[in-house]
DNA sequence: CTGAAAGCGCTTACAG
DNA sequence: CTGAAAGCGCTTACAG
């Protein structure tokens, strides 16, 4: 590495002190003239002076630096979420750093911990299941911070959440209503995390309006693979003989299509399916998957907005908001399809 | 936020210097009594002492940070790559930041330059078209950092690619060999860069050494959807009529296989395709699509290690490591499927 | 064995 | 209008 260039190099060479040049360079002039000012400025671009943000962030207490705490980086979601806060961070002068904790509550204990140890000056969290203590610590402690996609409903803070109840409950509806009898809801083993068990209820709710009965299957995160093989089977081939899946969650429906192509059923004439989430692979399947569409981009925009403003004013009070999905009806819901 | 515990707090409340303190919660015993260390990290945990990392980089010049520049985060080549890298930097101590460039020069540079000011203590950049001369600087300067996925053969310093040419080769041979005679390679509007103008030679040699014609398409970045509407009719419809095509890449076969549902053309009877890149919607596709798999575990984990070696070594030499694909043969590709 | 002091690279209130 | 000095929270060579 070369030596770097200081303001102390920049003040030697134009003669002044090091304090004048800061004050230029930081745009606060008035307390010079404008030949040295511009002599400093000069001299700055000449020696290629870059502005050492850490010794900027020891002195004022912000890195400005946002954590990112997602279950996986790599899972489409949370990989789209992360670019729009990108951009949205970056508007306001923030930059991101990531971690995923595989929905493990001791990773992302650790992971907020690195975050805190690095004086990040807010988080947006994704919280794992049994987090709920850890934020009730940052909570506490008036740490800056929103959660998306899921929250604590006995934790009322910072969040940004969906419609998950009504989704699933239209979703569900929108099946019957399309002539299916049996219809399963396909979710992971949430442990009480409020996005999937909103999304439960709401299905559960929706078969019981219908006069329909409950197919719930709960799935394992880790292992998931095997339990979606057990579980296909159990609902189409030896056991309830369902006629329509909804799926809570994309990667559930991408590992379940697998499964229904690997035994040969044909959708929608078989069975029907609806899946949350949008995804390349339901666009591409042989009969386009019906999707909720969660409105991601404005999930990652007003989770840095919230955030951000959170910082800027630490003493505010915590905001919900809630956004609406939208169901997107296509070949895979079976018949009655409108034309789109 | 609550007021922070320094070493301060916790030297005044044990009776003992600030240096002591230090030196005990970083491990130096040996200069003070067991019953002394005892009392001050029993302290340090009891008022949740949380050691600042920012005035630790500043005193150490380390950060402890690495700086990931890629073309898109939320391109699912990239965020499974993000994903190992993460994983692996932990293993390492490391934290990492994240960009993406669009493929956009301007932007590359700026983000360049906010990662080192922000002292990351090396970078790992799948670099964008017309960045040699960033890249050139940063070499100039001995900075620490590994290319993944392009490359610029002009430029010699430490990255980790795939046998990009020779995968090529073999998957438009592997199209010749399942009978098929026109052979269209489909791929970016590339400005040289490298990883896709070896896929390009790897293609045209291949055509040209099993005596059939080239058809070769170059996509825009921006704008690909609507070029790809224009292309796919070119090549299926009105013109060229070709029997098979390699995409060079997964994001534009998605798009291309979306038009070619559109189009009504039956995979693989009446058209034969073959991506790079594997991907959730190349299972879920009628005919699940063959593909060449990148080893995206083994290009993540190559390039951490890498750039820790060279961030503990400044002096090391640059090292190029190229790793092989595999071309994934499955029911797109047409005739003569092997039994998988 | 232990503490006082200098220093990492900046910013900014304070004197002149 | 300008500079010397203190300080952000740590670490570590130096004295005792």
């Amino acid at each position: 590495m070369e030596k770097k260039v200081l303001l102390k190099d920049i003040a030697q060479k134009v003669g002044s002190s090091i304090a004048l040049v800061s004050y230029v360079l930081n745009g606060k002039d008035g307390r010079v003239g404008a030949a040295m000012a511009a002599e400093i400025r000069r001299t700055a671009e000449e020696l290629g002076y870059r502005p050492n943000l850490v010794a900027k962030s020891l002195q004022s207490g912000r890195t400005h630096t946002l954590g990112l705490i997602v279950a996986d980086i790599s899972n489409s979601f949370f990989s789209r979420v992360a670019r729009i806060i990108e951009d949205e961070a970056k508007q306001f002068g923030y930059t991101v750093i990531f971690g995923s904790t595989d929905e493990d509550a001791e990773k992302s204990r650790l992971l907020t911990d690195a975050f805190l140890n690095r004086q990040v000056d807010g988080l947006i969290i994704a919280p794992a299941a049994s987090t709920e203590e850890q934020l009730q610590v940052l909570k506490k402690r008036k740490f800056p911070f929103v959660l998306i996609d899921r929250y604590f409903p006995s934790l009322p803070v910072n969040s940004i959440r969906t419609n998950n109840y009504e989704s699933a409950y239209e979703a569900a509806e929108h099946l019957a209503g399309t002539g299916h009898q049996r219809i399963a809801l396909i979710t992971y083993q949430h442990a009480g995390m409020a996005h999937f068990s909103e999304r439960e209820k709401g299905y559960l709710q929706a078969v019981k309006d219908c006069h329909l009965p409950e197919y719930l299957a709960k799935i394992p995160y880790r292992g998931m693979e095997d339990a979606m093989v057990a579980c296909m089977n159990e609902l189409l081939v030896t056991g309830s003989n369902t006629d329509a899946l909804l799926f809570a969650t994309h990667s559930l429906a991408i590992e379940g299509l697998k499964q229904i192509n690997r035994l040969g059923i044909k959708v929608p004439d078989q069975l029907a399916v609806v899946s949350f989430d949008e995804n390349d692979a339901f666009d591409l399947y042989g009969s386009p998957v019906s999707y909720i569409r969660q409105p991601l981009a404005l999930i990652g925009k007003e989770a840095v907005r919230l955030l951000v403003e959170t910082i800027r004013e630490p003493g505010m009070k915590q905001t919900q908001i809630v956004l609406e999905n939208e169901l997107v009806i296509r070949k895979s819901s079976g018949r009655v399809v409108p034309q789109k």
